[in-house]
DNA sequence: CTGAATCCTTCAGGATACTG
DNA sequence: CAGTATCCTGAAGGATTCAG
């Protein structure tokens, strides 16, 4: 959450179920990794591949947070080479259910948004 | 979206219409001004005091970056003192809409969530 | 009232090397 | 293979001041 570096009582903004839903689903790579681990099983190395662009570290990070709220199960095969799967939960499937709206709404709007960005550029770059 | 210091191409990750709606709705405030606008038209100074904890900097900041994706529509009435109102755009209402079966899935789980943590978290408390 | 500008702190996240 | 441990940078965001 990080307010910086003053410590107001903070009043309110708690409670909120959306920064709920949203802290949990933020930074760069939780949802790929949802979305990686939404086809079956996958293994460290497999989601390294498949979420491009990630870090081991950061994907250990989130694979840690996610599995801490509940979203992931870790299964550790005792063999050697170790051998671990992640796998969504019920409720992580839920959840990438619910996103598939949200990808809707950024497919019906995603030309919409461009227009209105150029649009909003433009006014200002004629100064 | 930050890719740190280094500059590789970055082959995939792009195209992701859920990084598209995310980077739209990323950071602390964004969703709250939305939710705050939902309401109907809004001010400047009555969004300050909704959205509690918001500095002025980040509302503004905020603002522009909504009222630019088409979100938020500006309007400023000439009168004096200044009053500048915002509101959603349909586009937005829609979004603000999609939101709502996040937060009914935050709502529904947030107890097995907060279960899932506090096994988590004793379990390794428990070395 | 509605901002824009400046300064400063915190933190997510990348690179890399090492371990069981 | 599946991580952990360091170190480091850029960006987000808070406080505060100035301006139309």
């Amino acid at each position: 959450m990080s307010r910086g570096h003053t410590d107001v009582p903070e009043p309110v903004t708690e409670a909120c179920p959306i920064t709920e839903v949203l802290d949990r689903v933020a930074g760069k790579w939780s949802i790929g990794i949802l979305v990686a681990a939404a086809q079956g099983p996958i293994r460290f190395t497999e989601l390294e591949r498949t979420v491009k662009g990630i870090s081991r570290r950061m994907l250990t990070l989130n694979l840690r947070k996610l599995e801490r709220d509940g979203l992931l199960t870790r299964t550790v095969h005792p063999t050697v080479p170790p051998k671990v799967e992640y796998a969504l939960t019920p409720m992580a499937r839920e959840l990438h259910a619910t996103l598939g709206e949200l990808v809707g709404w950024a497919e019906r709007h995603r030309s919409a948004i461009a227009t209105a960005r150029a649009a909003y550029d433009d006014a200002r770059a004629a100064d």
